[in-house]
DNA sequence: ATATTTGGTTTATAAAATAAACTGGTTTAT
DNA sequence: ATAAACCAGTTTATTTTATAAACCAAATAT
């Protein structure tokens, strides 16, 4: 009757990350920080769980002196979010 | 950017729970648990925050001589979970 | 030079979900 | 009649999760 709901995708801040992530090729700690309103604390554990389910890429560099981490989200990453909208359709209707 | 989710809702359980609710009249602990597939103890403790909330209402009684517990969705209830889908929809689109 | 800000990570705490164990009573089998 | 199994839940304990607080290193500003 119900779908089951991805545990990692069924978290505000993890979907809202997978969420910019699949309308925007790339977004950095920064930039996700801003649009999400997290604390950079929660943001880092919650990227880092969704790096390590492969749903997004984790690529950390310089903007020159500048520590600058982007992430993208992977394949598997928008697979398992479509599944996951398709998932909440059935408790949510349409 | 993103509309907060209502905590109460944003659990697969609970959200399983009101989708019954929305279009059912009512629903007794049985028949949830079985469309949930939930174990009872999980179940009871879910009914009681969403009783605590306000969502719900729960009404204990016999048939026969078991016990039977009615669910009820309350106006209340039907405002968040409406609420809960159009914020759904912030992370989600559509 | 030292204080502050930036861009994070790590660790600790609070809250949630879930399961396991228990209760009160009923039906069924012996 | 008594014990065993069952039903409908509740309570308590355990595990997992989310979140915040504290921390760190480097760069910038005062």
């Amino acid at each position: 009757m119900f779908d089951k709901l991805d545990p990692l995708l069924h978290s505000e801040l993890r979907l809202a990350v997978m969420s910019i992530l699949m309308g925007a090729e790339e977004a950095d700690f920064v930039y996700l920080r801003q649009q999400t309103g997290s604390t950079a604390g929660n943001l880092s554990v919650q990227l880092d769980k969704l790096s390590e389910a492969g749903y997004i890429t984790v690529e950390k560099g310089f903007q020159g002196k500048k520590p600058r981490t982007t992430c993208r989200i992977t394949d598997s990453g928008r697979t398992a979010f479509g599944n996951y909208v398709d998932a909440l359709r059935s408790y949510i209707g349409k």
